[in-house]
DNA sequence: TGACAAAATTAACACTGTTAAGTAAAATAA
DNA sequence: TTATTTTACTTAACAGTGTTAATTTTGTCA
């Protein structure tokens, strides 16, 4: 079963055939991962234009030149696409709110300057932040493909500026976990009310957000 | 041209057969209107448990024996089905809130009250706050059909309780408009990710809904 | 070259909303 | 009563959708 030792390869440097297969193989690979490319940005681009109710694979099939089926052979289904391009706008929001948390000299502005990127960020990718926060939540949930890093991640950030600022007195006393999901909750409500009704835009978005920051600084009610 | 009158019929009072004419058109408008109801209960049994996106035309006439094409008889679209299931609703919500204001003895209270109750709607009709508040946002204004009351009306509440606390001076002065949507917002916040996200549940909606009340009480920053 | 594996396509299924044309029944007029 | 018009409703069709199975094309290896 063993193969004959050529004479000119006695030690097991791979024959030239053997190169270039391995080569030829690791071309076909990268071809692969181009196509995928490919159909990932015309897919992202689709989405951002139409939206998720109109975004569809045959139409992402078609901007790519190759039949709908092909778009099958890269990933299980409609909502595995969707999730991916989804996943790479999100890498930006991950970004974008840990420069935040880096750039700011102090807890509590550190803490403001968050929740400013995120409202940042919602109403810049409301497409892609629609489709995470308000239609595909669970997305949320399940772990990000290799080579991503986990969404999730970018509230760990949230919590750690929170506890950043209990422990450094300017928050008074809470639980951690619920005091961050109650703000996570004031700026998604900011974000989700500015792209989904018409009567809001970005000026009235940062007008509340300035607005939720005060209070949660002051207190709405005036004290006794 | 005049029509020669009848010896009988020296008035005007209609003939029999005139009578006959009205009593049957009057009859069959009714059946109309109760095709029409029972389209919009099937529609809203259907849209209520299968939700927005795998709610169907052809599955509401299946459901009341019609072919698909009565609908359009009835109605436009599956826009304005939906939309017209959609103020049934919301009917309910106007209701609740409407209940709230009136059962507080005092501004504060009932401000609260009100946020609770929104809360409490949204959770109990969750695919009908999906649709108005965070799919088709821009139905919240377009007027709704003689018959319903506005919804908007329901922010008019919202509003009035809103000025009320400031008048009281139990809130500091500010814009009313801006601070009302603000705190639609953070209500809208809560109920948004409660109903999208899986790891959020009603106790914990509730939760973060009372933090928020301790908040616009007291803030959360420690004063200096 | 011929055998084999990979890549891409065509055809088909079961859906969707919506429109136009056609039918059967009921109401009206003669 | 008979003829005509209105109303209520259906059938057929169009242009889409996601998805699967079968089939063809393409490229690699011996």
């Amino acid at each position: 079963m063993k193969k004959p030792e050529m004479p000119c390869n006695p030690e097991n440097t791979p024959t030239r055939t053997k190169r270039i297969q391995t080569a030829s193989a690791k071309r076909r690979a990268q071809q692969k991962l181009e196509l995928r490319r490919t159909i990932l940005d015309a897919a992202t681009q689709l989405f951002q234009t139409h939206g998720y109710e109109h975004f569809s694979l045959r139409q992402v099939a078609e901007a790519i030149g190759y039949s709908p089926t092909t778009i099958y052979l890269h990933f299980k289904n409609k909502d595995e696409l969707l999730y991916h391009t989804a996943i790479e706008g999100f890498v930006k929001f991950g970004d974008s709110l840990k420069a935040a948390y880096d750039n700011a000299p102090d807890p509590l502005s550190r803490f403001e300057a968050i929740g400013r990127a995120y409202v940042k960020f919602g109403l810049e990718f409301p497409v892609h932040y629609r489709l995470m926060f308000m239609q595909r939540g669970e997305m949320l949930y399940q772990e990000t493909p290799e080579g991503y890093p986990s969404i999730v991640d970018a509230f760990g950030l949230l919590e750690l500026s929170v506890e950043a600022c209990m422990k450094a007195g300017v928050f008074k006393l809470q639980d951690v976990r619920s005091l961050s999901a109650m703000v996570w909750a004031q700026v998604h409500g900011i974000v989700a009310l500015t792209i989904s009704m018409p009567e809001f835009d970005e000026a009235t978005a940062f007008e509340l957000l300035s607005i939720n920051e005060q209070i949660n600084r002051e207190g709405l009610v005036v004290s006794s």
